[in-house]
DNA sequence: CGCGTAATTGACTGTCCCGTCCAAAACGCT
DNA sequence: AGCGTTTTGGACGGGACAGTCAATTACGCG
């Protein structure tokens, strides 16, 4: 038999996502992996590759994250449906809010840095938003049945939007958009959506 | 007196722009824009100082440019407001759409890159998003007051939900999807803005 | 025509970069 | 204990990197 690995492969590959996530794929050197990991360089490339393997280990891990935490928090019985739409619109424009040190989504920056180049990177996102919008599509159609929002919308599509609203909220937060702005954001995002007509005069309140 | 500049300053910049806007901040070399340029170091280093100081530049013009242009874009008479709404959203779709090589916008991407960790990118960035939201509201007001959009609705909470959208197109481009979808996002953003009574069943087509 | 001024050119410095390689080490099996 | 196998750690190579510098060149003014 031969020598066991001395690191946790899930505690390595976590430290290299916070380094790509700080300074960006052509921003972080391998070196500076090795110095935040504590790896010896032949370990790192004899377990992972090289660079651009292992960004690609670590995107894949975020992106399947993601997409798993969205389409967890919109499923449910759709009794439910409506609300939790409003939940995580709020929580997304929250979250940007929050983060004060800008670092923004891995998979946004990700996308802006690589997709151009990298087909592979950009494969990892479309499935990742196709995963997050397909949630959105089935919450939405949940809260049709239920009779919260007008049947007559098309759920696709309204979904698609509604993740547009979703990454323009991140993108207007790395930009320095300051939080309540963000929040009226996802309020009048969520005023918008097409209610059915008994149900348009109650909003659920966030606050 | 003194030898005169060789260079075109703004063809250099042209340059430079279209170097940083294809290999972003970090993977473009100072190397790369001499070879883009045909300047030799010393004149680059001379004229605009140094790497951080010439994609400063470089990012300056570009946003001034694009604020200007939707400001421009959505200027006019009461009477034609909602129709250059319109078409500014569908024009930002089509944009996105026809960009197959994913370039998408250097704003966004310079802004994903370097926002974290350059306050005067970020600077840079706030405002030309805030001058394009302030330009959408004044066309947002405008329709209002030529009773297209519904006078009740807060023209600046509005416009703010607008640029949301249009940064976000621009995130759902980059990640690779589909042109059609990206323009039935546009429609779909068109058609719940929220009309006056009288003027709800009539939306100006695109095609 | 020479002189001051500023642009040009590309060689150069010291650092950083990615990836390779190898000797030493740590196991289980026999 | 000896063996094959894999991991480890760090030195190493070749190239790329940002930025500097000095010698040369081009201009207009006196």
């Amino acid at each position: 038999m031969a020598r066991p690995r001395e690191f946790d492969e899930e505690a390595v590959l976590e430290r290299a996502r916070e380094q790509f996530w700080t300074t960006g794929y052509a921003g972080t050197s391998m070196d500076a992996i090795v110095a935040a990991t504590g790896l010896g360089k032949g370990s790192l490339y004899g377990a992972f590759g090289g660079k651009r393997q292992l960004f690609l280990r670590v995107f894949d891990a975020y992106c399947a994250r993601i997409a798993d935490a969205v389409a967890d928090g919109l499923t449910g019985p759709d009794d439910g449906a409506f609300v939790r739409l409003c939940v995580h619109i709020r929580a997304a424009a929250a979250g940007v809010a929050a983060d004060e040190l800008r670092r923004g989504c891995l998979l946004a920056k990700g996308t802006a840095e690589l997709s151009e180049h990298d087909p592979d990177v950009t494969a990892r996102s479309r499935r990742a938003l196709e995963r997050i919008a397909t949630a959105l599509a089935d919450d939405i159609r949940a809260a049709q049945r239920h009779g919260d929002l007008d049947p007559a919308a098309d759920a696709d599509e309204l979904s698609t939007l509604v993740l547009a609203v979703l990454r323009g909220m991140e993108a207007l937060g790395k930009a320095g958009m300051d939080g309540d702005r963000l929040e009226r954001v996802a309020e009048t995002a969520i005023g918008l959506l097409p209610r059915t007509g008994q149900a348009s005069r109650a909003v659920p309140a966030s606050r």
